[in-house]
DNA sequence: TCTTCTTATTAATATAATGTTAATAACAGA
DNA sequence: TCTGTTATTAACATTATATTAATAAGAAGA
């Protein structure tokens, strides 16, 4: 026999949250950077790397396993962005970093404790901006990715020590079931994060075609040369020069500036030219 | 001081998710169908209209109120999608709807209940599909959408009785604020739903050019006529016969069936071609 | 100073994709 | 048969993209 409630505020005090199953929110955090490696130190050719943040777990569940940053929500305070802000501040000690969210990861068994439901979000940073890491545990993990027909099939993690193989196949296999067996599968990140990361280079590839995106891992002034370095290591194949600067030359505006210094011919600086809806 | 674990099991057995606070979830859908209206009755020729699926609120909060279908998520049994579906399946009677994940929603006050955060879906279906309508308070609304440059910026629902207008703009200034202030606001639609809505629409235009989403929306055997109309009634303008079937000549596959008897020369029927990856 | 190395930048051309017009086809109904 | 209607495609125009190759200009060393 149900009550009756002649207004909302009449039926509002009579809610209590409290007489239904609830459940825990975290928001963790694929931060992605673009930075300049010298690989070939015989030559004066420098090759950019894509690199993602880490987090060396220091408690369980999955202790000493690497995990994406992340944190729980607190439901009384604040939105999962604002989650994902903190986090990044604790991190990296900047709050003013990009941040779009990407997918909600739910699978029951997803973390071992208690159902937790986790929005992930994708952070963009130029890695010049980045002066201290605060977390000792954490730690930049270049990117390799092998594709096939444009499809990304595997994901190497590197920071020069340690190497995580994410076998996507088999992380795609068990996305179309539904139900993530965090047991079963011997797991290279901690939660389901080896999916979130797939699907956050997904994005950010495919953004790069149709969005700004890329500007947010840029500093303020850059030559086309190193814009396009980005490019190709973000969609991981070259681009040649004429069809790139077609692409981007509505994007971007000549400087009065040069990058001079190099060994070869200077280059002429450029910014982000922004939209003028 | 804290309690040192020597194995995950140790520390699960000490693990109580009530100690912290906890929230509530949603899964709310947009069901989005394409279907061919008798516009001009003094004419022969139809003009397909893009419809959605709204509930009218029968209790509290936003009583009386039309809202997208949703539904507590039971956190012990099942995951978002299978809520989604749970829901499709109390809607439409039908269980096997193409589902994607849209958006999580998560302003701290868009329900006056408790903190809830919803996860919104996109649901296409063939509206020769639908038989009944379960829920007597179910009703579709077509969808008439305003654009300038490409972006919509406004859209109007309409049932024939009720017409629900929403402003885009005002709720686009909003989103930019993170807080979503449900009592400020005369919204149109209950909770967020406007946002749902708007986001939807955007995914499923942008989504139209780059993958097969639209035949999940189509009956096995088509004209390219209607596949056309399909897509122009979601692109909202006109497109050029000729363009048109190259865009779409290597995702279809032609059967030697034909439609005839509409008073003019007949078409061929086509098949949605699968890819093989 | 001159040569070589390197990357920057763009001109010029070839190829492919897309937009547009207009012709022809074929059925229903007057 | 003629008219209205949509289907289908040929042919051409335009634009976008891919590719090659030329030229530019500083650094570093002979």
């Amino acid at each position: 026999m149900e009550k009756v409630y002649k207004s909302e505020e009449e039926f509002l005090k009579d809610y209590n949250a409290k007489d239904f199953d609830q459940l825990s929110m975290t928001a963790d955090i694929l931060l992605i950077s673009v930075s300049s490696e010298e690989v070939n130190n015989y030559r004066k050719n420098s090759k950019k790397m894509m690199s993602i943040l880490l987090v060396k777990r220091d408690d369980y569940p999955f202790k000493d396993k690497w995990c994406l940053p992340g944190g729980f929500l607190n439901p009384n305070t604040e939105t999962l962005e604002e989650c994902a802000k903190r986090v990044l501040k604790r991190e990296t000690n900047l709050s003013n970093i990009y941040l779009e969210q990407l997918y909600t990861y739910d699978a029951i068994d997803r973390d071992p404790r208690t159902r937790v439901v986790s929005t992930s979000f994708i952070a963009l940073v130029d890695k010049n901006r980045l002066t201290e890491m605060i977390n000792p545990n954490a730690c930049w993990f270049d990117v390799i990715l092998f594709e096939e027909k444009d499809n990304i099939v595997d994901i190497s993690l590197t920071n020069g020590v340690e190497t995580i193989n994410l076998s996507i196949k088999k992380v795609l296999r068990e996305k179309t079931t539904d139900r993530y067996s965090f047991k079963a599968r011997k797991k290279t990140l901690a939660f389901d994060h080896d999916l979130v990361v797939l699907a956050g280079l997904e994005r950010l590839k495919n953004k790069l075609n149709y969005t700004d995106i890329v500007f947010n891992m840029m500093p303020e002034y850059f030559t086309l040369g190193e814009l396009q370095q980005v490019y190709e290591v973000i969609l991981n194949k070259k681009l040649l020069d004429p069809a790139f600067r077609r692409i981007i030359k509505d994007k971007v505006v000549k400087t009065d500036k040069m990058r001079t210094g190099e060994g070869h011919r200077p280059s002429v600086l450029f910014k982000y030219r922004k939209k003028n809806d």
